[in-house]
DNA sequence: TTGTAGGCGTTATCAC
DNA sequence: GTGATAACGCCTACAA
């Protein structure tokens, strides 16, 4: 590996030279400053991220909270976008990341010590338990910190809109004259209780008297569950005339029991997810759900967090709210 | 930040000491080290990876090469399924991943450069276009690669049984009574051709006329595609009575098409899919499909990495297959 | 059993 | 405009 006193010794000039010609100093004659680049690119010359961030204190690399122990997490659309998504603004900008876990080798590390083992100069949490002390211990400590989805104290968090979410969904089905709406929520999180909010808040709004049976409690991304919550509901002597889900995959589930009671979607009872995942456009009827800017979510956590690292001064602090769209498609009846 | 030196300072010891008691040498007295292990707990003392990297030349920071410009990519179970696998093993041995990309910052960088750049001990391809010269330049370097999917000269390769797979696949098909099969493959790959070599072999050995209008080239991952040779062939007035599919995604894309012609699965027509898909299970007809081990790919690529980078000696190199197993759903028709 | 000191590759503060 | 030189935090001969 070349290293700044090779450049320097075939160049006869300092290693101070080298470093300060390398990264456009101008200190450094116009002239001099090229031929040591030119010289540095024929001689294969890279640097070393380990010494560079010794030195400077300072590692361009960011760490991921990733805990995907759950159903949920890499294999679900809206996470994997916002990763890709995190990962392309991130190499914009000249950071790599790394992925933080609770464990390393056979010893036990948590993840704020992870964290400052590989010197991070800040922290995105996409998933995680949000209970967890050590995930409690990471979000107060003095690294900057982004959070998505989830609110915690005094830090910069990232939501997609997931009010707005229901409150747009359920003008949709109302708007096509549905009034027995049934939905079917995730488990008990900072998501599961925006949507919640939504869906009672326009429920109320419109006028729409909600029947507690038709309110379920799922998971996240677990087809079968929302498949016996269908049931219970299709059990039902007076049923909805339509089923929100907590996600597309969930309404995958739903449909299939949907199916065994020889209901058809949308002409017996409509359906709506949540998500707008690729196969939701995809499969037939096309899933009317409602898409969430995973793309965008993960870009601006991005900018957010480099900008508090970069500029701690000017950094304010606010909570940002990305709306998503609803997608049109037809799982849901005009019964006007 | 506490350093070596702080705890040296507080136990009356020198830096050496601290060092060596750390890493449980056995020039250390057993008290000692117990004295400064807790001393360092207590101080919350974090050892500082750049500086470990930089005197000890190694980073247990592994590069991964995941190119997803494409359609796949982490959308795709059969990859973020087997990332997450490699990320459980790399930590479960002390190491970090780095996804390595060829752009970072404003600067363009080889992904050989990158790696480099990050003193990255070794390298696994999951994704590329093994034709990018940066790929073949990455590939040909000094530094531990494992591949994943394609054989590179010399090089350590993990490969999912593509051909295996369509083995059982053709004589699954084959002993429900199909005679005139249907292949719609993917891109021109190694996973391919592979896929391609077990489908003639076996069509052979078992007597089958291959129908060369039946063989339709379509892309992974594309389900638009998919749909489209669906239609050429259903076009022909000698139809197959099976479908094979170039993955679970491409079928969906098939099976709108087949429904638009009026027929169902599999009463009127037999499909198979491949990669078993999560979403495959759920939804009704549940699809015959080969399911690739991506959990047990993804964990022996970072065991022969790790073999090869920590006993590069005693590592001998060879290609691993490793097979998956078909998953047997509704979609094959006994026509018997 | 413990201490000392040199050096990993880089940056930054001074001199010159 | 360029050159010495001292850190950054850690490991590891070698010395004591």
């Amino acid at each position: 590996m070349i290293k700044l006193k090779d450049i320097a010794e075939r160049m006869n000039v300092s290693v101070g030279t080298v470093s300060k010609a390398l990264r456009h100093s101008h200190e450094i004659s116009e002239e001099m400053t090229d031929r040591i680049i030119r010289c540095a690119n024929e001689m294969g010359y890279v640097a070393n991220s380990s010494a560079i961030s010794l030195k400077t204190n300072k590692s361009y690399n960011i760490g991921v909270v990733f805990n995907d122990k759950t159903h949920a997490g890499l294999g679900h659309d809206y996470f994997s976008i916002m990763l890709n998504s995190m990962r392309d603004e991130l190499t914009l900008q000249g950071y790599d990341f790394t992925f933080i876990t609770h464990m390393l080798g056979d010893r036990n590390i948590s993840y704020l010590n992870h964290a400052r083992y590989r010197r991070c100069d800040g922290i995105i949490v996409v998933t995680a338990d949000f209970n967890d002390p050590e995930i409690v211990e990471l979000v107060k400590a003095e690294i900057p910190v982004v959070t998505i989805d989830h609110i915690f104290n005094n830090r910069t968090t990232i939501q997609s809109d997931n009010e707005q979410g229901l409150v747009e969904i359920v003008k949709y089905v109302f708007s096509k004259g549905h009034r027995k709406i049934a939905f079917i929520h995730g488990e008990d999180t900072t998501v599961t209780s925006h949507r919640l909010g939504g869906f009672y808040k326009t429920c109320e709004e419109l006028g729409i008297e909600v029947d507690q049976r038709f309110i379920k409690e799922a998971l996240y991304h677990y087809p079968q569950k929302a498949g016996l919550m269908t049931r219970e509901i299709l059990a039902l002597e007076d049923r909805p005339t339509c089923i929100i889900y907590p996600d597309d995959y969930s309404y995958m589930g739903g449909a299939t029991e949907i199916e065994k009671h020889g209901l058809k979607i949308p002409e017996d009872i409509s359906v709506v997810g949540y998500d707008g995942i690729f196969l939701s456009r995809i499969l037939r009827p096309v899933l009317t759900s409602y898409k969430q800017n995973s793309v965008e979510i993960g870009k601006v956590a991005v900018q957010k967090l480099l900008a508090q690292i970069e500029h701690p001064k000017s950094f304010v602090r606010k909570p940002v709210m990305i709306s998503g769209c609803l997608q049109k498609g037809q799982t849901v009846k005009d019964i006007n």
